[in-house]
RNA sequence: GCCGCCUUAGCUCAGUCGGCCAGAGCGACGCACUCGUAAUGCGUAGGUCGUGGGUUCGAUUCCCACAGGCGGCUCCA
C-alpha cells in the first residue's frame, strides 16, 4: 500500500510522518478521545477528512476554543433537528456558536414555552444518546436550491454565498456558507440512513453521542431574521454547551454569581436607590446611602480632575434647538432626544450631550495659545430617550450624569494630551479597585453617517492608535463605531467575576471646533482652530455606581461604603462605652452608628453582616474594662481585645488609603 | 420600537379551575428577655391583588388597552 507524506503539529513540536493512504484525521488521533476535530493546513476540518500527502495536521481538543465552538455548533444541529422532529412545520433560520454556547433560530407559528425548551431538551437527550454521524456531503448550488425547496431562509443564504460579502451578510450566517464550496452535513443514524440534514459549512464532531451531558437549553427569545427589523421576526432558542457535565455546574453558578451581585437587586437589599414609577423608566433616584457612595465618588473625582488642571465648569440642563443644530447634533440624535417643549417661539430640548454647552463656555471670549491645553469639565447631567426596550437597571438610563469633559488643545498637543488623559483615566479606575483593562478603538466604518475628511479622520486615528500603544494594553479595533464627528478609544475594564464593562471614552473631535468657529490666537498671531478631544471618564456615574456594585458584591471598600462602622454592644449596659468610642471615629470623618436597638446581639451581626458593613465594633465588659474593641469583618474574621487608639488608627488609615478589606 | 414572559403587604413568594373576612416567611411597630461573634419569644399593624375598561348575578382570577419590570432582537453620541 502507497504512503502518504505529512506533517502532525502539536503545541511542542511538528512531526513529519508516512501514513497509509486513506488514512483519516480520526486515524491518526484515535488514541485521543478530547480530539474532535482537526486543523488541516490552517482550516479546521471533520475528523473523517482523508490526509492527501504534505497536508500539515493539528489536533484540536474539545476543551480548546475552537473545539468549544465546534460542540456547540453541533449542540445547535441537534437542536434543530428536534425542533423539525416535534414540529415539521419550523423552518429553519441560522444556528451559530456563540459564547458559552449556542443558538437556532425558527420560523414557527407560535413562540417557545418552557415547557417546549424541556421537551425539546428531552429529544435531543435522545438524539445525542443515539450516537448519529455528522456527514459532510459537498453539493452544486442548484442541488442544495432543490434539497432546501421548503427551507426558505437556507434558500436566501445560498444566494449569499461569495456574495459582496460581510456588509450585509448577517451575524452567523457564515457558519452556514462558507466562501468556499456549498456543503450540507447529513445526519446519519447507525444504520445509515438518513436522520436530519442542514445546509453548513461545518466541520461538526465524529458524531452526536460527543455533545454528552453537559448541554442544556436556557430560553428562547425573539429576533429578527439576519439582524435587521427590517426582516421578519423569528424564535431563537439559546442553549448553552460545555465538555462535561461538571463544566456545565461551573457555568451555571457563575451565572447565580453574577445573579447574586446584580446591581439591581442589591440596589434594593443595601437601600442604594430605586426607579419610581411615578418618575418615568430609567429615571433614577438615589436612597440616602446610595448618595453616600455617589458623593464620594464624585468628591475624589472631581478633586483629581482639578489637581490635573481641569477647569470646573457648570451648564444647564436645557437649551434652544439652535445649539444642537449648531453643533450638528440635532440631525443624528433628534429621536434619541426627548421631544423639545415650545417656549416663546423657540423650542427647548433637554440636553443629551454636554459639549455645546463647553464650546460656549471656550468661545465666551478670545483665547491665546497661551491659555491651552484648555479643559474644561463637570458633572453634565443629560437625558436620553431610549428605546423603551433597552433602558436597563444603571447600565442604560434615560437620565446620566457624566463626568465629562472637554480639552481645547492646539493639533501639535493632541497627541500628548491625549495620552494624559489615558493615563489619568486609568489611574482613577484603579482607585476604585478595577484594574484588568483593554482599550477598544473605534473608527469611521463605510457608512455616510460620519463627517469631516479622509485625511482629518486618518490624523485623528492615528493619533489615538499611538496613544494607545503607549498604555501597552491590548488594543481591540471596532470599525464603524466611531462618533460621527471622530473616532474614539474606550476603556473596557473587567470586573471581579471577568465580565467586561465599557467605561471611559476619549474622542477626537475636529467637526464641532469648525462649527462653533472656535479658534484661538497663535504665538505668529495668526488665528487658528483648536482640537477638541471629549472624555468622559467613568462614562456615566449611574453605569459606574452599576459596575461597582456587582465588582464588589456590595461589599465596597471602607472609603466608599455608607456606613463604615457598627458598634455592637454586647448588652445595653455596653451602648454608652461604643457611643464613645463612636464619637472619636465620628471626630475623624468615619461614619459609624451605634446598634442600640432591641436585636440580641447575634441578630445584629447578622443584619450588619446583610448590609456588607466593613467593619463590625463589638464590646462587652472584657472590651470595655480593657478599654479595647472587638472586630468583626465581612467575611467573618475576627480581631479581638484592640485598643481603641489602634482600632480608630486602623479604621481611619484603612479609609484614607482606599484599601478593601 | 419588536417578540415572549411577568406584576398579590416594604422585600421574597403562596393562593383563588370566577363566589364566604386573600395567606406565609422576612422586615416594621409594641412588650418581655440583658445576651460575646450570621435569626430569642409573644403580640400588633400593613394589601382598592400594577392602572383603566370590558364580559358576568359576581372579577385579584377570563378578555382588551395602557404602565412598569425581566429575557432577547434592534439600538447605544
Amino acid at each position: 500500500m502507497s504512503e502518504v507524506p505529512i506533517v502532525v503539529r502539536s503545541a511542542a513540536q511538528e512531526s513529519p510522518r508516512a501514513v497509509a493512504a486513506g488514512t483519516t484525521a480520526a486515524d491518526l488521533f484515535a488514541d485521543d478521545r478530547s480530539v474532535v476535530v482537526a486543523r488541516i493546513n490552517g482550516e479546521l476540518r471533520d475528523l473523517d477528512r482523508v490526509l492527501a500527502a504534505g497536508d500539515v495536521v493539528e489536533p484540536v481538543t474539545v476543551g480548546s476554543p475552537e473545539g468549544l465552538a465546534v460542540l456547540r455548533h453541533s449542540a445547535a444541529h441537534v437542536l434543530a433537528q428536534a425542533v423539525q422532529e416535534v414540529n415539521p412545520k419550523a423552518r429553519l433560520g441560522i444556528g451559530p456558536p456563540i459564547r458559552d454556547g449556542f443558538y437556532y433560530d425558527f420560523d414557527v407559528e407560535t413562540p417557545f414555552t418552557p415547557e417546549d425548551l424541556k421537551a425539546l431538551e428531552k429529544v435531543m437527550q435522545r438524539i445525542v444518546k443515539e450516537g448519529q454521524t455528522f456527514r459532510r456531503r459537498v453539493v452544486t448550488d442548484d442541488d442544495a436550491r432543490a434539497e432546501l425547496a421548503d427551507e426558505p431562509y437556507k434558500l436566501e443564504l445560498i444566494g449569499l454565498k461569495g456574495g459582496s460579502s460581510s456588509d450585509d451578510a448577517a451575524e452567523g450566517a457564515s457558519v452556514e456558507v462558507g466562501a468556499g464550496e456549498l456543503t450540507i452535513y447529513d445526519n446519519l443514524h447507525r444504520d445509515g440512513s438518513l436522520a436530519w440534514r442542514d445546509l453548513c459549512r461545518g466541520p461538526h464532531l465524529p458524531s452526536t453521542r460527543l455533545i454528552g451531558n453537559g448541554f442544556q437549553l436556557m430560553r428562547s427569545a425573539a429576533a429578527y431574521w439576519r439582524g435587521s427589523e427590517k426582516n421578519p421576526q423569528l424564535q431563537r432558542v439559546y442553549g448553552t454547551a460545555w465538555p462535561t457535565r461538571d463544566d456545565l455546574k461551573g457555568y451555571l453558578e457563575r451565572l447565580a454569581e453574577a445573579e447574586r451581585r446584580d446591581h439591581r437587586r442589591l440596589g434594593v437589599e443595601l437601600d442604594l436607590f430605586s426607579f419610581p414609577d411615578e418618575i418615568g423608566s430609567g429615571l433614577v433616584v438615589f436612597h440616602p446611602k446610595g448618595g453616600v457612595i455617589k458623593r464620594e465618588m464624585e468628591d475624589y473625582v472631581r478633586r483629581r480632575h482639578i489637581e490635573e488642571g481641569f477647569l470646573y465648569v457648570g451648564t444647564p440642563h436645557i437649551s434652544k434647538a439652535q445649539l444642537f443644530e449648531t453643533s450638528g447634533h440635532l440631525p443624528y440624535y433628534a429621536d434619541t432626544m426627548f421631544p423639545p417643549m415650545e417656549l416663546e417661539n423657540s423650542q427647548y430640548y433637554l440636553k443629551a450631550m454636554n459639549c455645546p454647552m463647553h464650546n460656549l463656555i471656550y468661545r465666551s471670549r478670545g483665547r491665546s495659545y497661551r491659555d491651552l491645553p484648555m479643559r474644561l469639565f463637570e458633572f453634565g447631567t443629560v437625558y436620553r430617550y431610549e428605546k423603551s426596550g433597552v433602558v436597563a437597571g444603571l447600565t442604560r438610563v434615560r437620565g446620566l450624569t457624566q463626568d465629562d469633559s472637554h480639552s481645547y488643545v492646539t493639533p501639535e498637543q493632541a497627541p500628548g494630551e491625549i495620552k494624559k488623559l489615558l493615563g489619568f483615566i486609568l489611574g482613577l479606575l484603579r482607585d476604585f479597585g478595577l484594574s484588568d483593562f483593554y482599550l477598544e478603538l473605534s473608527t469611521r466604518g463605510d457608512s455616510d453617517k460620519f463627517i469631516g475628511s479622509d485625511v482629518e479622520w486618518e490624523i485623528a486615528t492615528a493619533v489615538l492608535r499611538d496613544a494607545c500603544a503607549g498604555t501597552g494594553l491590548e488594543l481591540v479595533p471596532d470599525p464603524g463605531g466611531a462618533a460621527f464627528y471622530g473616532p474614539k478609544v474606550s476603556v473596557q475594564a473587567r470586573d471581579a467575576i471577568g465580565r467586561t464593562w465599557q467605561m471611559s471614552t476619549i474622542q477626537y473631535d475636529f467637526n464641532q471646533p469648525a462649527r462653533f468657529g472656535l479658534e484661538y490666537s497663535a504665538a505668529d498671531g495668526s488665528r487658528q482652530q483648536p482640537v477638541m478631544i471629549h472624555s468622559a471618564k467613568f462614562g456615566s456615574i449611574e453605569r459606574f455606581f452599576g459596575v461597582l456594585v456587582e465588582h464588589y458584591a456590595g461589599a465596597f471598600p471602607p472609603w466608599l461604603a455608607p456606613v463604615q462602622v457598627v458598634g455592637i454592644p454586647v448588652t445595653d449596659e455596653h451602648a454608652p462605652y461604643l457611643e464613645s468610642v463612636a464619637t472619636r471615629l465620628r471626630a475623624e470623618g468615619v461614619r459609624v452608628e451605634v446598634d442600640s436597638s432591641d436585636d440580641r446581639m447575634p441578630k445584629k451581626i447578622r443584619n450588619h453582616a446583610k448590609q456588607k458593613v466593613p467593619f463590625v465594633l463589638i464590646a462587652g465588659e472584657e472590651d470595655r474594662l480593657a478599654g479595647a474593641v472587638s472586630f468583626r469583618f465581612r467575611d467573618g474574621r475576627q480581631d479581638n481585645g484592640v485598643p481603641v487608639d489602634v482600632a480608630v488608627a486602623r479604621i481611619v488609615e484603612a479609609v484614607r488609603t482606599k484599601a478593601q478589606v
